[in-house]
DNA sequence: TCTGGGGTCCTAGGACCC
DNA sequence: TCTGGGGTCCTAGGACCC
């Protein structure tokens, strides 16, 4: 049974973080400005850029050097994220005032479904009205996309950027969405692209006409979902909800220079796991899965994984099962990035109880594990035990 | 002169249990 | 005497997105 036709809008703003360095320091507005990560150092990309420095050929990912090379004068900025979060936040006030069915996906772009907004106002005249008000109020500028569900929103306000509003109903689909090249589609990346392209699919409407069958035996469960949203079929739910229902949370770095240097690595696996921890604590949440993330110095990556004895969250507890993880799976080749992930958020609350019970059998558990650190150091000829692993008193 | 850091979801195989 | 089938958990890795 079709229930009412929805109203879903796909608010995404425009250049997010050089959107918001503009707003605050109008002199660099009309100038070509990137935002990126590590801008002094070598590794920096950029995260954003203007408008002004698109025209030179600038784009998100670009190491700094390359794009200076498109764009000599181009301004390079560090982000600064507690700026954008907090810009987000006010950001997301103003879509709920207009309903409480705001779904953010991301600092700067979320989803409303504004079936029932009262007033009768018509679709296109409050997308119009919610985009004045973000330029006017917080001087950014924003693409909405207006469409019957989320699929359809979202590759609508990517039609027209910046400061436009496009509308995709079904029956436009034919001719705005099916022309497109089948990477535009959102859920389609490289890997996806190629595998359709070799299968004769180039553009949107080719996967939209092709046989279900054919998707599902090259894609799996994927492929069924691609065809559907082709076709714009997609039932999910506006949740103003899954903003708080968090996965994970990790941290991770790329060194100054790769290393093989035990001394420096654990240095690092130190301060990442104090920075999950932190994270952890002010999010309220505890720990049942941990994660190492080794990026070596050809870009091979491994991850390796465990489930904790305990929820925990404090660095000390973490921190041996962070190292067991690394020791164990290292292959002592040059590393380039390392990674700390919690993966098995419990809400700490719910298991206050069971983190009294557990702290009975904690020492002799952290005893064991501390042997089978030492024995892994010995085994690769390290003799380096630092704090974190030292037995319990 | 090379490619960041934060995430989510899915798949697939093995262990284990009944 | 020669091996079922369902279900869940754990782990590794890939693809994708902003």
């Amino acid at each position: 049974m079709e229930s009412k036709a929805r109203v879903i809008f796909h608010i995404d703003m425009n250049s997010y973080y050089a959107s918001v360095e503009m707003a605050f320091h109008p002199e660099l507005k009309g100038k070509p400005l990137a935002i990126a990560g590590n801008a002094k150092e070598r590794r920096g990309i950029i995260v954003t850029c203007s408008y002004e420095a698109r025209k030179f050929g600038v784009k998100a990912t670009m190491p700094i050097w390359e794009a200076k090379k498109l764009c000599p004068n181009l301004i390079v900025k560090e982000p600064d994220f507690d700026k954008y979060r907090s810009v987000s936040k006010r950001m997301f006030e103003i879509l709920k005032s207009y309903t409480e069915w705001v779904e953010p996906v991301s600092i700067d772009e979320g989803y409303m479904d504004v079936t029932e907004v009262e007033g009768n106002l018509h679709p296109l005249k409050l997308a119009q009205a919610i985009q004045d008000r973000l330029l006017d109020e917080l001087q950014l500028p924003c693409s909405i996309g207006v469409a019957p569900n989320k699929f359809l929103a979202k590759m609508a306000s990517d039609m027209k950027k910046p400061l436009g509003i496009t509308v995709l109903r079904k029956r436009d689909m034919t001719h705005k969405l099916w022309p497109l090249e089948i990477q535009e589609m959102h859920g389609i990346g490289k890997k996806t692209a190629e595998k359709l392209k070799k299968l004769g699919f180039h553009t949107i409407g080719d996967l939209a006409k092709a046989p279900e069958l054919t998707l599902k035996v090259a894609l799996g469960v994927n492929g069924k979902k691609l065809w559907e949203r082709a076709n714009g079929i997609d039932r999910r739910k506006v949740d103003p909800e899954s903003v708080n229902e968090i996965k994970s949370i990790g941290n991770s770095t790329t060194l100054p220079t790769d290393t093989e240097d035990l001394h420096t690595l654990e240095r690092v696996l130190e301060s990442l796991t104090d920075r999950v921890s932190k994270r952890l604590y002010t999010r309220g949440y505890v720990t049942e899965g941990v994660q190492v993330t080794i990026r070596y110095f050809n870009r091979k990556n491994t991850n390796r994984s465990m489930t904790l004895a305990r929820p925990m969250y404090k660095t000390e507890e973490l921190l041996p099962y962070v190292k067991k993880l690394f020791i164990e799976n290292w292959n002592e080749d040059p590393v380039r990035l390392l990674g700390v992930t919690a993966t098995q958020l419990v809400d700490k609350k719910s298991v206050t109880q069971q983190l009294d019970l557990f702290s009975y059998e904690k020492d002799e558990k952290d005893y064991k594990l501390n042997e089978t650190l030492q024995q892994l150091y010995k085994k690769h000829g390290k003799s380096i035990i630092s704090k974190g692993v030292d037995k319990p008193k």
